[in-house]
DNA sequence: TCCTTCACG
DNA sequence: ACGTACGTGAAGGAA
């Protein structure tokens, strides 16, 4: 018999501090059990076991080891995000059938060791699976021990063992006692460390054994002092290191055999933690009972559905209706009727009808409209939307997940539970905005932001697929002639877009120095090849052929295959993405094609404005910084916008403390870094690398700077303040953003989460600013009538496309209206060019 | 599916 | 002692 014990709390506790904090809608902490149950299932699947259990500690009073004291007293509590899930991952084993061993007064790592023993003689093979080390003393004959670390399992039996340590799996004992554990509060001989002890093991064996032939250790003095000193230490802290083999465990092998699921709990325990995808691994179904049966009912046979025509149509007239449409199909909810249809003719017929809606996913209600020159009216509230303001942490918004998390019973219709739950949902969601104080945000910025959006989709930006080929070709070649020149000085062939490759003939093969590490290797990144140019040619060959190759795959070929019969690329713009209330773009994302470099910038002359059309670029010149001098209200930082000087050239003047006409580039360049560190939650070691100085100078610098504009220093301080204490930031418009990591417990999280607060009311306070602008420029014209069009947002920029005659007036419409857009302290300014391509329009 | 790398603001 | 600037999306390799 095959059996796997696992170490359930190691597992727990390593889950926890690997992965980072998720929670569940409802704010419950569940890195821990996702984590566990990753694991666990990756090696239950891998070993197919016909026996599994889960030890769990149970400490109590009568606890044997005499170190409990000052165990309990310096071992920090469990930190309260995992106590948490601690019972709940306890019921979820139960749920799914697994076997539990907990025995009063003996932690798991006890339990396993009992297993071990119990079964260590006979045909069975013995599976403990821990993320402590110590676990490993119970390896050899059919007892193997899986040590999961943050990434992979490492499978140790006695051969492995032995390889590794050179020792036998029990003398890891002798080890510690020589070496401690501060972990564990083993104080082993002071004085001797991994080294020593492993040493020293290898050559006696045990403890007992080198003390009875010390002198035949070759040993300097001071050690064998320390030694001799430590020897009543060494046999206590062996004895501290040994896990017990006596627990009262089950003894029967039918016992570890897993029992009957109870699918239904499972399911429910699952679903409530939001793990859905666990539920599918698990090959769990959804419950099909919800939470609160007499909330919902299982009826729902009191909804009629009824295809919609010319009647049905006549009847939604002026009525309160909720829809949902996916770009095919239309479900209509009215009072207690579904209409559903999937003509296209009949559904515009809906759109154009008076009477309140609501909706689920607005944009392809208005694709729908706008490429058929018709209105979509009445729609007043948009629920995927008004979740997003909610909560923009989460990463999909479906019917079912906003119900769950805002405490609306969602359906158990089969087929129809999205629409059916729908009008319940948009009520709930319209209070939870309305009290969150975030109603002008989703009726006045983010629903009418949809429509333009739409719009931009549709309307797409003219591509010369021709001028891309082309472009391709001569990258190919230039590819070509790189790729020979580095096998050429490699040796030998091999993937180059391989880092792994690439690491083991740079690093391995070619000898070159490496940088940084990540747990997959060597990093081979720009900056770690950058410091290899001057040493060996291959550096600069391969930077080369980077750049090139991202050029063809993600730009020439990744956009070809975007191009629409039309010409056009219809880029999607996602207003639900971001956790700062940016919009994002994809398929593809026109947000990041090349500009900064110039052989990347020449992709932009692809694309173009139609015949007869230009292209007008206008961008905001400093908006994160003018949206934080603003909000900051630092009287330094204001007054160099309001007078209009260059900005950087002005903080460098005011950091460095010389008059402005006598600073140099260099100063300027390290008073931009600076500038825009601020607005990312900088530090001094960062800000060193970005400008290349020391970490002290960067730390200079950082301190002159907030000394220079107190008023950003306080801002940033209170912005800190209050995230901690109301667990969320906003920006000036009353956007939030949850900051779960900032109660964590893990400090690089809490770190994050500082620098997140930061910079979100300013990143976000800026696209907020850059939404209205949109809406303003969208209605001013279609009001004027103008042949010109906004086709795309790249943050902090906007481009229109627009006809020659009405290319000033155009231009003079997104000047003003992207100025004039909202009031800050100190002004704004937008840039607008005018170009056939972009290229050309981007000045 | 995750990770690394790199393009943008 | 350790990691180290905010926010995105796409491609290719490794598992």
């Amino acid at each position: 018999m095959r059996i796997l014990v696992i170490d359930g709390n190691s597992i727990l506790n390593r889950a926890y501090y690997g992965i980072k904090l998720l929670t569940s809608s409802k704010g419950f902490p569940t890195n821990a059990i996702t984590g566990f149950l990753n694991i666990c299932l990756r090696e239950a699947d891998r070993l197919k076991p016909d026996g599994v259990a889960v030890a769990f500690d149970r400490r109590e009073p009568t606890f044997r080891h005499k170190a409990y004291d000052y165990y309990k007293a310096t071992r920090k509590p469990m930190p309260d995000d995992l106590a948490k899930q601690l019972p709940k991952m306890k019921e979820i084993l139960a749920a799914l059938g697994i076997n539990i061993i907990e025995c009063p007064g003996f932690e798991a790592d006890d339990i396993l060791g009992s297993v071990a023993k119990l079964f260590s003689e006979g045909d069975d093979e013995v599976y403990l699976l821990s993320g402590d080390r110590d676990i490993l003393q119970l390896v050899g004959g059919n007892v193997r021990v899986l040590l999961a670390t943050n990434r992979e399992t490492v499978t140790y039996d006695r051969d492995r063992f032995f390889e590794e340590y050179g020792v036998e799996p029990i003398n890891l004992i002798d080890i510690k006692a020589l070496q401690g554990d501060n972990s564990d509060n083993i104080p082993g001989v002071p004085g001797v460390g991994p080294v020593t002890a492993k040493g020293l093991i290898a050559q006696f064996g045990t403890v007992e054994n080198l003390y009875e032939h010390l002198d035949e250790a070759n040993l300097k003095g001071r050690a064998r002092d320390r030694l001799l000193e430590g020897h009543s230490s060494a046999l206590e802290s062996k004895w501290l290191a040994t896990i017990v083999s006596n627990a009262p465990i089950p003894a029967e092998r039918h016992e570890y055999l897993p029992g009957e699921p109870d699918e239904r709990r499972a399911a429910q325990l699952l679903s409530e933690l939001d793990m859905f995808r666990m539920m599918d691994r698990l090959g769990i179904a959804a419950p099909t009972a919800p939470p609160e049966p007499e909330l919902s009912p299982a009826a729902d046979s009191s909804v009629v559905s009824r295809p919609l025509d010319g009647e049905a149509l006549k009847s939604l007239d002026g009525a309160k209706s909720a829809f949902i449409y996916d770009g095919a199909r239309l479900d209509v909810i009215s009072e207690n009727k579904i209409y559903f249809s999937d003509n296209p003719a009949l559904i515009l017929e809906y759109f154009s009808l008076d009477g309140e809606k609501s909706a689920f996913s607005a944009k392809q209600a208005y694709k729908l409209c706008c490429s058929n020159n018709r209105e979509l009216r009445g729609l007043g509230f948009i629920c995927d939307l008004a979740g997003y303001l909610l909560n923009s942490q989460a990463t999909d918004y479906t019917v079912a997940n906003l119900c769950a998390s805002n405490d609306v019973p969602y359906s158990r219709d089969p087929e129809r539970a999205d629409i059916i739950s729908l009008p319940a949902l948009a009520k709930a969601l319209r209070e939870k905005v309305e009290t969150g104080g975030m109603s002008s945000l989703l009726y006045d910025i983010e629903q009418p932001l949809c429509e333009v959006l739409a719009s931009m989709e549709v309307l797409g930006v003219r591509a010369d697929s021709d001028g891309i080929r082309s472009f391709g070709d001569g990258l190919k070649e230039d590819i070509h002639a790189l790729e020979q020149r580095i096998y050429y000085s490699a040796g030998r062939e091999f993937n180059i877009n391989s880092s792994k490759q690439l690491g083991e003939v740079l690093f391995g093969e070619l000898g070159l120095p490496s940088g940084k590490k990540n747990h997959r290797g060597l990093s081979t990144s720009a900056d770690v090849l950058e410091r290899l140019v001057p040493i060996h040619p291959i550096a600069q060959d391969v930077l080369d052929y980077r750049t090139l190759t991202k050029l063809l795959s993600t730009y020439v070929d990744g956009l070809l295959e975007e191009v629409s019969p039309d010409g056009r690329v219809h880029s999607e713009f996602r207003q639900t993405e971001t956790r700062t209330g940016r919009i994002s773009s994809s398929n593809p994302n026109m947000q990041n094609i090349p500009v900064r470099k110039e052989l990347g910038r020449n992709m932009r002359k692809f694309f173009i404005a139609a015949d007869g059309k230009v292209l007008l670029d206008a961008d905001y010149s400093q908006i994160e910084l003018r949206v934080l001098a603003s909000m900051s209200g630092d009287e330094a930082m204001c007054s160099a916008f309001l007078s209009g000087t260059d900005i950087h050239t002005r903080t460098a003047s005011q950091v460095f403390g010389v008059p402005e006409e006598f600073v140099d580039s260099d100063m300027r360049r390290a008073a931009k870094a600076v500038n825009f560190g601020i607005i990312y939650g900088i530090g001094a070691f960062s800000l060193s690398k970005d400008i290349n100085c020391s970490v002290a100078d960067a730390d200079r610098y950082i301190k002159n700077y907030l000394g220079t504009y107190p008023g950003i220093d306080r801002f940033m301080k209170e912005t800190v303040a209050k995230a901690e204490e109301d667990g969320y930031v906003t920006t000036l418009f009353g956007r939030r953003r949850y900051l779960p990591e900032l109660s964590s417990s893990n400090r690089n999280l809490q770190n994050f989460g500082k620098r997140a607060a930061m910079n979100a009311p300013i990143q976000g306070t800026a696209a907020d600013i850059i939404k209205i602008a949109m809406i303003k420029v969208y209605r001013r014209l279609k009001e004027e009538k103008l042949d010109a069009r906004l086709i795309l947002q790249v943050h902090d920029e906007l481009i229109v496309e627009a006809s020659e005659e009405c290319r000033d007036a155009a231009a003079k419409i997104l000047e003003e209206e992207m100025k004039n857009a909202v009031e800050l302290k100190v002004p704004l300014i937008a840039d607008v060019n005018a170009g056939k391509s972009w290229y050309d329009a981007k000045g």
